[in-house]
DNA sequence: ACAAAAGTGTTCCTTCTACACCCATGA
DNA sequence: TCATGGGTGTAGAAGGAACACTTTTGT
């Protein structure tokens, strides 16, 4: 006997999956081939299913649309959405989750996602549907504040990776350049940031250098301070 | 037409409403006088109704509940909470804010809200119904992470306080101590952390201390370090 | 030899910690 | 004059920023 103060509604989950890509960070956009917003950029999502938790849904729909297994990735939830007009099919809220992927091909060809491709963030400035513009720019402004405080930056890597790689990821989602050899240091001292694996990779120039992949540290105590040099 | 994957669900809102009293952090929770868990201790919360946005139904249920303007108070969003099997009625979501309020007696006499009182968090362990206990631990470390990154603590004191209120509210909410000398440097040093009235207040016993009010500023940089004195 | 990226050593400066010391009030 | 809380000064430690300099590769 639901009574007029209890809204039955329908709820989705939305994905804001980042990448560092060359000197862009960018966010995985399917183009909508069912209305609402049919033809228009949105980020990937789908509608929660009977007897399915959120983080699960999160990670189903994360395989779906891209075949990544999101077990492996970090998936953090970002917050919910409940404009009540955000959807115009009726009351629909979303929970956004963010997850950070390495810079892999996607071996898509999924149902929703036949029109999946990585954009540049910088490139998306207010063209999504529904809310997602918001949406993704609380989730970048969450993927800058997560690397300042836990080692989320390994995520964006390969398995192994130097030190130069983990930099740049610093560098393209901040948008600010880093001293190589204190950044260097800082990621080396702190303990389980991450752990060389022994090989080293010869680069198309220059000196060889050490191979790592992740540590087993999840949160960067001290953190690694954002703003880079004489920032005040 | 919906379809078998797309879930009809309730959706609430839940309130962690903290408060720093004497010596012990303290939430605010009602005894359900419905059920399911009835007679047990629960946070407080309630439907979102039709054409409501989250926001403004956690606005409403505080007032309803404890009186507060929840316009005046700092409301964040914590997160969802989605296991299928939360709630014994059925599918309900629940999006969690975490409030932050001044110690204050309740003006309450509300509906549901007859039995609300304020419980130090240490004497809940596992006793609230629903998930109400992991909700409100992770509002606990979120209150804790705002004190060092935002300016939040203001919330916890009255419209004017003293620098020692302020430091009593750090003191309660991380459950270490601060030493008084420093600690007043840091706020004091911190552009739009807290403004002087010119006032002072006379304590029982000491020398009178300068009044203050919140200032303009909603982020702190640099953080304020938890940890204390030699927490290596 | 040179270019380019990796990595080390060292200096300077800011910030935090700890604590000695002074201030203002009531009993 | 003593107890109590408010507030200033300051020395030492810790860590970041800046940068000179060395290492190791390909061309």
């Amino acid at each position: 006997m639901p009574d007029r103060t209890r809204l039955l509604l329908q709820l989705t989950v939305d994905l804001a999956i980042l990448t560092a890509r060359e000197d862009h960070l960018s966010v995985l956009v399917i183009e909508r081939d069912n209305p609402p917003f049919r033809g228009q950029l949105a980020l990937p999502g789908g509608f929660l299913r009977a007897g399915e938790d959120l983080h699960g849904a999160a990670v189903r729909e994360l395989a779906e649309e891209t075949g990544l297994d999101g077990g492996r990735l970090p998936l953090d939830q970002l917050g919910a959405y409940g404009q009540p007009d955000r959807d115009p099919r009726g009351p629909v809220v979303t929970v956004a989750y963010l997850a950070i992927a390495p810079d892999l091909p996607l071996p898509v060809a999924g149902s929703d996602a036949r029109g999946a491709r990585w954009m540049p963030v910088d490139a998306l400035r207010g063209a999504l549907a529904f809310d997602h513009n918001q949406i993704l720019d609380e989730a970048v402004e969450a993927a800058r504040s997560r690397l300042e405080l836990t080692t989320l930056a390994t995520a964006f890597c390969a398995e192994t990776f130097t030190i130069g790689d983990l930099r740049h990821v610093y560098e393209v989602v901040w948008g600010v350049p880093l001293d190589p050899r204190n950044f260097s240091r800082k990621v080396v001292h702190t303990d389980g940031f991450v752990v060389a694996t022994g090989d080293k990779r010869i680069p198309e120039t220059g000196r060889p250098a050490a191979l790592y992949r992740a540590g087993p540290a999840r949160l960067l105590s001290p953190p690694l301070l954002r703003g880079g040099p004489d920032h005040g």
